[in-house]
Formats: C-alpha cells, structure tokens, sequence
DNA sequence: TTTCTAATTAATAATGATTACGATTTACCT
DNA sequence: AGGTAAATCGTAATCATTATTAATTAGAAA
C-alpha cells in the first residue's frame, strides 16, 4: 500500500482530504515497523502541536476499516502499520527490538485439516516474535 | 494444571497459602473458560467482599509466572485460564460466544523450515477464533 | 469567488483496565 | 505465643482509549 492507493480508497469512500490525514499516511508510509497511537502523535505534533488523540484514533480506526492499515497487539497496546502490498494471504515476523516486520509465506491454517470438525472459524493469529538479524 | 499441582508449585516457591489464593485457583480449575481480572473480582467478591484489584492481580501476575495461568490478550483485555494439562506443545481454538478452547494439536513452527534464516525467535501466537459446536 | 453544509479537528473530560502505595492483617516459622 | 515477612485492603494514580462539544475546514454548489 501506498499514498497514492490509499487516497484512491479514501476518495472513493467520501473522505475528505486534509493535511492531518495526509502527514499521518506519509508517516506510516515512510516507516515499516508497528507504531502505536502515541507514536504518531509524538511525530504529528511537531508539526502540528496542537494535534489530539482524537483525530488520531479516529484516522487510524478508519485507516483500518478501510484496509489500509493492519493492526496488531503487542505487549497490552494497539500497534498499526500499511498494509502489506503482497496479495497472498500471509503472516508476520516482527523484531521485539526495533518493531520491523519480515513476511512470512506460509499460514497455519492450510495444515488444519479435520481437527476442528462443526467448528464456525471466523478468524486466527499467526504471528512470530524475537530479533531481527540488524538487532541480533 | 489442577489445584494439587499449583499449591505444589507455589509451595516450592515459597508463597504462602491463603484463602483468596485457594478461591482464586479453584474458580480457574472449575472453568475452563478464559476469564479477566474483573470476572474473577466479580465472583471473588460475593464471598469476599473486600477481595480488592491488587490482590487479584498481583496473584494473577504470580501464577503466569509460574506456570500456573496461562495468558492471552482478546479484544484489548487479558484473559486468563489454567494452564493446560498436554505434555506436549499445542495452540487454541477460543469460542468469541463462550469462551471456552479447544486445543489444536499442531504447531505453525513445524512448516517453517528455513523461512527466517538469521533471525533470532524468541516466542510466537497462534490463535484461532469463532464459534464451538454448542454456540454455532 | 463566495456561501453553505457536513466532515473534520481541537480541547478536554470521561472511561476502563491496570498498577502503585501506605496501612493493616495474616501465614507460618521458632 | 511472638516475630516477621508476605499478603491484603482501601484507595489513588496512571495509561491507553473513547466520548463530547464547540470550532474549524474541505469540497460542493450557487
């Protein structure tokens, strides 16, 4: 995902375009790793003191909803990022240290087979913590 | 993980046995369910009354390190539940209706081969979530 | 370009989970 | 039974997140 696609998908749903929405896009944009709502802030406010936590939230629940951005918890707080480009279903390595993120190929699911008979699956977590080979 | 062994375990450790301990520990043997800290605080305090969030989480805090409780995050809120009883390694299938698991004898860990080369794994989640047969 | 309106944002308060702390009580060792 | 460290209580503090209301702004329409 990038700004340009993300925008696409934001006009195409009603969004207005404002300065606030965009800097948040280039900063996810700009940035692999998982950021949590504080860290954005943190960035946004040097540009914009007086940003709140308000069109923080609200932009990256709609980011979210519209698929741009991928969420995850760490360690008791919500972490966002872009969507992956990849097409293919896929799932994550992430580096406890500096939060960059490696895909991995292969999803769990595929070797279930019968083990969860007249079971309603709605959705799973496959996601794989340590050390990246930079912070090693 | 059954009553017996947790005291055990606890004994070894040099903690000291208590009422509160023995309440909290026999709610978690007769439920398999994962349960927060306000679910125990609510039950907890029909009987004791005075039963406050300190207590409830530094034991809970206790008995995952331990060993005694195993921990997962659902919907921003720490769950918790008896460690499981299975010698070997496994994962969980969590009912969003009852809360009540199903274990999953398989590990994602297995297919991955050399999908991380130089990367340093330190732990890894996998969950899936929906619907048991009694709920469906 | 000006005007209008709904979307967006700022500022701040409220909420809910979790943690912290000083005072009191309790388990358990001798 | 007495001493002591652990455990608990009562309550306040903290942190992430959500909600509220008023002010601002983007984008459409005149």
């Amino acid at each position: 995902m990038n700004l340009t696609n993300a925008w696409n998908i934001l006009k195409e749903n009603g969004f207005k375009e404002t300065s606030k929405r965009n800097q948040i896009l280039e900063l996810f944009a700009n940035d692999e790793r998982y950021l949590t709502a504080r860290d954005l802030l943190d960035v946004m406010q040097k540009d914009y003191p007086s940003m709140s936590y308000d069109t923080v939230y609200r932009n990256l629940a709609t980011f979210v909803s519209l698929g741009i951005l991928e969420e995850t918890e760490l360690s008791g707080e919500r972490h966002f990022r872009m969507q992956c480009e990849s097409d293919h279903h896929h799932h994550h390595f992430i580096c406890m240290d500096c939060g960059k993120i490696k895909e991995i190929p292969v999803c769990p699911m595929d070797m279930l087979g019968a083990a969860l008979p007249a079971y309603e699956i709605a959705n799973h977590k496959f996601e794989i913590y340590g050390k990246c080979p930079e912070c090693k």
